[in-house]
DNA sequence: TGACAAGCTGAGTCTCCACTCACTATTCTC
DNA sequence: GAGAATAGTGAGTGGAGACTCAGCTTGTCA
């Protein structure tokens, strides 16, 4: 991995173009490796973007810092989403949220499966484990949830189910009633 | 895709070393993508099975013939078990076996995800499917599954749960309690 | 056992893609 | 607005991997 990327980092800041052109990138990064999944070029980044590839590998030295930028993206988003949800039915909600994404995007779960793997960003997923843990405590509290039920078997479900939904293709219908399931199983009764 | 792969059709029947050689490379095929993922090199394979590249791509012209080729041994193989399974536990038993294969072998669930994308395999997929459906039906016979539960989520359910399983890297502990999770939810209480 | 078909071999081709770098263009600073 | 620093450009490089084919080997069958 590289060391910090551009804008990372507190050294000197980003000429005007340069800013536009980064957050061009990754705006076209997210949406290719979206429709193409991870193995999408970086060529098919640049051109989408409207900078030469030079300058996609000026900003990111390496693909998989690419993807690691987009990454960090998509999991700040998801646990501002979480964040912003509680009570009884946050976890719920929040598991219904990220399915309806990741049914369309490729991204989204590509991604999140290589967390740890190819990609190391600890502190993020840590924030996405401690925002899930919060919602899984509410829903406890308000009594939704059973006491039994513990943080890890809860990411390791919204983790298939992402994932799940991705391959599968589900259409709304399915995804529900899979999540009745899960959702079935999480009140304990 | 191409037409029938050798052994497959009725032409005039293979050569001995031939029969031999296929053999060979299905197994190390197997295993090669087991280990390393459908990305592993066709040269791998060859070289794990002790013959030339050139022989590799002699039963199976393109790569993807020969993920197909092995997918549909794996299938056939997991209608088989289901076919031994059945009463009230014979789901249970059969996610949990799934799951158990999936965590540690990529080729399972790295091949189930592409069934249906890039690999037809209409026929032994339907197998499956009918396979796991008896074992459904016989559940809510016993009463171990809810009625209102159907096939489809229950697919959907089974393929999340390996992708989570291979991509996550669980370990038994959390492989029993979110498979817990599950079979709650498909109880109905 | 000989002859022919079937199968094996592996160096070589072709394509794709991540990544580089010498040069040019833009922005910033005073 | 001129000079310096920063950024952009895109043809080029290197490597990986799917697939080919001309020549050689082996099994089969009369």
């Amino acid at each position: 991995m590289s060391p910090l990327s551009p804008s990372d980092d507190d050294g000197p800041p980003l000429r005007a173009d340069a800013q536009r052109n980064r957050a061009r990138i990754l705006d076209a990064a997210e949406a290719v490796f979206a429709e193409l999944g991870a193995g999408a070029s970086t060529e098919e980044v640049a051109r989408r973007a409207g900078v030469a590839i030079g300058t996609v590998f000026r900003h990111f030295p390496t693909k998989n810092d690419l993807l690691a930028a987009i990454m960090k993206r998509l999991l700040a988003r998801l646990v501002a989403e979480a964040g912003e949800l509680g009570g009884g039915d946050g976890l719920f909600t929040f598991f219904s949220r990220l399915v309806a994404q990741a049914a369309g995007k490729r991204s989204v779960v590509d991604l999140l499966a290589r967390a740890g793997v190819e990609i190391r960003l600890p502190d993020t997923v840590g924030h996405l484990e401690q925002a899930v843990g919060e919602l899984l405590r509410q829903a406890q509290e308000a009594g939704t949830v059973a006491t039994a039920v513990r943080l890890p078997e809860v990411m390791a479900l919204l983790i298939s189910v992402c994932q799940g939904a991705l391959h599968g293709g589900w259409d709304a219908g399915l995804q529900e009633r899979t999540l009745g399931v899960i959702f079935g199983g999480l009140r304990g009764h």
